[in-house]
DNA sequence: GATATACGCTACGACTCGTAGCGAAAGAGC
DNA sequence: GCTCTTTCGCTACGAGTCGTAGCGTATATC
């Protein structure tokens, strides 16, 4: 995406510099924030020049969607053979994620400058918010699988059941290990997940 | 809190102003996102001097929090006589407030810049979230006193019940609405509140 | 009146964004 | 080997912002 097909003729783009440069970004944010980060700090940091990150990226916007993205595509739905014990472990590895400062300071700053650049808010949503709903299809998937849940009655209710199920589960550990600033235990995972389960298996068992 | 003690001697503040810059920074955060957002527009829009604003709030980020508090202040809970109606009508209420394009700028820019700044984290988190758990606490004691929950074992878990309630229902709205960008439908918020009382009142009347 | 504060205005230093121009480096194609 | 093309690091720049300072004036209390 950031560099679609690669330079034909003139000297290539140094390969390492863009994992540098993302690292360097979400380095910079964790300890400074969106305010605080310079493009020139992220820079030094990457040991490039400046004009190299507007080669590679437009805008800064652009950068941090990068890497945030990067940063979320290493979440993974393990089938481990039940429900509860798939649902906590997305949890807890989305929780992990996010318990780092760097997360942190990048996911919030990016959904705030997303509420009013409306072509940051679609970069935001296609780049990181829509590929992770894959780990919800993919764990509605294995429970059907395994006779746990029933199969969808309808292609469109299966996608919003998707949709809120989704909401539910990052807009809950989001809020609260960003805004109420408490950790996510274990004990408050295995609570929050039995409370999602009760009414996911019962609804599946009787839609409507 | 913005002043404390009155001035007790020279030329009195004018009282119009404070709700007037709060104002204009709501609306230019609608507009322009915390990082478009000026000191020196925010004066024009108010018709005062840029100096004035930083004589009543030390920084940009004060003015902020001090702007979204008094947004969040307006929410109520009412009794409607079921744990149900309770719950839908403020989800409601808070659905509105939030469906506001001046809301959203202004929660999550400020969220975004609480993760790294502690004393500002510290703020909201006075300012802006402690005071709302208030709505939880007394949907909980009105249903208690219909009979439809029964009391909690200890205060211990009653704390802790409020905690997961407050981040579960404000985390999700959030996250429909400023992240997917999905407004909140009734419903939406019905389907939600069913979701949310399945386990709150199995739990309670079987709490372990 | 004397005093003390708030007000509007202008100007300022320090900083950042994003761009432009320069010479040099590192490959591709002939 | 030689040319062409692109990237690289560096420096400098214009525009814009934050937060402060100084000035003269307005408006209150004592």
């Amino acid at each position: 995406m950031t560099a679609p097909a690669g330079p034909r003729k003139g000297r290539p783009r140094n390969a390492d510099a863009d994992g540098a440069i993302l690292a360097a970004t979400r380095e910079a944010l964790a300890e400074l924030g969106w305010g605080g980060l310079t493009m020139g700090d992220v820079a030094v940091r990457a040991g490039v020049a400046k004009t190299t990150l507007y080669r590679r990226w437009p805008s800064k916007n652009e950068l941090v969607v990068a890497a945030v993205a990067e940063q979320l595509d290493g979440l993974e739905m393990a089938d481990l053979g039940s429900l509860r014990a798939d649902i906590e472990a997305v949890v807890t590895q989305f929780a992990a994620l996010l318990s780092a400062p760097e997360t942190q300071a990048a996911l919030l700053a990016l959904f705030a400058e997303a509420t009013r650049d409306p072509l940051l808010r679609q970069r935001v949503r296609e780049a990181i918010i829509e590929p992770q709903k894959r780990l919800v299809i993919a764990g509605r998937a294995a429970a059907q699988a395994r006779g746990e849940l029933v199969a969808d009655t309808c292609e469109e209710m299966a996608r919003a059941s998707v949709d809120i199920i989704f909401d539910t589960v990052a807009g809950t550990v989001v809020h609260r290990m960003l805004v109420s600033g408490e950790p996510a235990t274990t004990e408050w995972i295995s609570a929050f997940t039995t409370l999602l389960l009760h009414p996911l298996t019962e609804i599946s068992a009787q839609p409507g």
